[in-house]
DNA sequence: AGTTTCACGTACCAACGGTATGTGGGCGTA
DNA sequence: TACGCCCACATACCGTTGGTACGTGAAACT
C-alpha cells in the first residue's frame, strides 16, 4: 500500500469512528483516547491529520452537513415548480434531521463546540443555501411578496431545526402535526 | 451573621460569578478554579452547594430562563386582546434573546450541556409555556384555525431562538427585516 | 459548657487535551 | 540496487481539569 493510500485510509477511519462516537456520546462525552483506540491508531496519527479535537469535530460536522444538504437538494430537484421544490426541500430537511446522529452533531453540539458564528457559516454554505435560493426564486416569480430572503430563511431554518429535534422523541402523531404546522407556515407565505 | 444567611450569600455569589463567566467565556471555556477564585471561596464550597459543574450551569440556566419568561409575561400582560399579547410576547422574547449573556447560556450551551431533553423541559416550563398558552387562547377564540398548539409553539420557538442569535451580530437593518418577517409569519397564522 | 452539626477549606487523584520527540518504511536519486 | 531522505505515524510525557476524601472551625442546640 502506498503512503498516500494509507494516509487517506487513516483519515477516513478517524472520521468514521469520531462521527459514530460524537453522535452516540456527544462531543464532551468522548475522549481522544477512545477515538484513536477504536480507530486502531494513536494520538500521534490524529494530531498529524487534525490540529485538535475541535477541528476533528469540525470535519465530522461538515461531512454531516454536506450529506443533509445533498438530500435536500436531491428532493428539491426532483420537483418541477419552485413552490413544490421549497416544500419538498423542507420536508427532506426535517426527515434528515430526524436521524439522531445528525441531531447531536449538527444541531446540539455544533453551535456549542464551534461557536454560533462558525456553525452558521457552515450551515449557510450547505443546507440553508438551498433554502435561501428557493425563497429567492419564489420572490422573483412573485409567489412570495418581495422581502429580504436572508432573515426569512433563518427563521424557517430555526423552526425546522427545532422541529427535527422535537420529532426525534415524540409520538408518531406529533410528526404529522408538526409537518402540518410547518406546511401551514409555508403556505402562509404565499402572496 | 447566621449560618443560613452566610449559606445563601455564598450560593448567590457563586451563581452570579458563574453566570458572568459562563456568558463571557462559554461553559467549556471556564474552569471551576476560576469560578471559585473570583467568588472568593474554594471548590469545597462549590461542591457543597452543587453536585458538579453541570448542575451549577443548570442553576444559572434556570435563573436566566425565569428572567426571560418574566419579561415575556410582563410584555404580554400589558396588552389587552390575545392577539396583541402574542405579538408583544414574541417581540419581548426576541428582544430578551438579543442579550449576549442570554444567548450563550440559554441558546448555545444549554442544549449541549444538559442535553436537548432537559433543556426543552426547562424551556417548556418557562418562556415557551406562555407562548403555548397564548396560542391556545387564539385557537379557543377562533383567531387561529383549530390545530394542535404544541408543535406550532415549538416551531415558533425555534424560529425566534434563531432570530435572536441572528440579530445579535448583524446590521441594524436585519433587525427590522427579521422582526418584519416574524410579524408576517405570525399574521399568516390568522384564520 | 459541652457536644453536635454543618458550611466550607485542604490535599489529592484520575483523566483529559495537547506536545515534543523518536522511528520505520515508502520513495526519489545515483 | 544501494543510499538517503521524508513523512506518516508511534511513544512518552506534561499541565490542567473536574471530582473526591477528609479535615476544621464556628455557629447552633441542649
Amino acid at each position: 500500500m502506498t503512503r498516500t493510500e494509507q494516509k487517506e485510509r487513516t483519515r477516513r477511519t478517524l472520521l468514521i469512528t469520531a462521527r459514530r462516537l460524537f453522535a452516540t456520546k456527544g462531543y464532551a462525552g468522548v475522549g481522544l483516547a477512545e477515538i484513536v483506540g477504536e480507530s486502531g491508531v494513536t494520538k500521534g496519527a490524529l494530531y498529524h491529520h487534525f490540529s485538535g479535537k475541535p477541528e476533528l469535530f469540525r470535519a465530522v460536522l461538515e461531512q454531516v452537513q454536506r450529506e443533509v444538504a445533498d438530500r435536500v437538494a436531491a428532493a428539491a430537484e426532483a420537483e418541477g415548480d419552485p413552490w413544490a421544490q421549497l416544500k419538498a426541500g423542507c420536508a427532506a430537511f426535517v426527515a434528515a434531521g430526524a436521524d439522531a446522529e445528525v441531531q447531536r452533531i449538527m444541531l446540539i453540539d455544533g453551535p456549542a463546540v464551534l461557536g454560533w458564528n462558525e456553525w452558521r457559516a457552515i450551515d449557510e454554505a450547505t443546507s440553508v443555501r438551498h433554502l435561501t435560493e428557493a425563497l429567492a426564486a419564489l420572490v422573483a416569480d412573485g409567489s412570495i411578496p418581495a422581502q429580504p430572503v436572508a432573515p426569512l430563511a433563518r427563521l424557517l431554518s430555526g423552526a425546522m431545526n427545532e422541529a427535527a429535534l422535537w420529532l426525534a422523541q415524540s409520538a408518531p402523531d406529533d410528526l404529522a402535526d408538526t409537518q402540518a404546522a410547518l406546511s401551514r407556515l409555508l403556505d402562509a407565505l404565499r402572496a
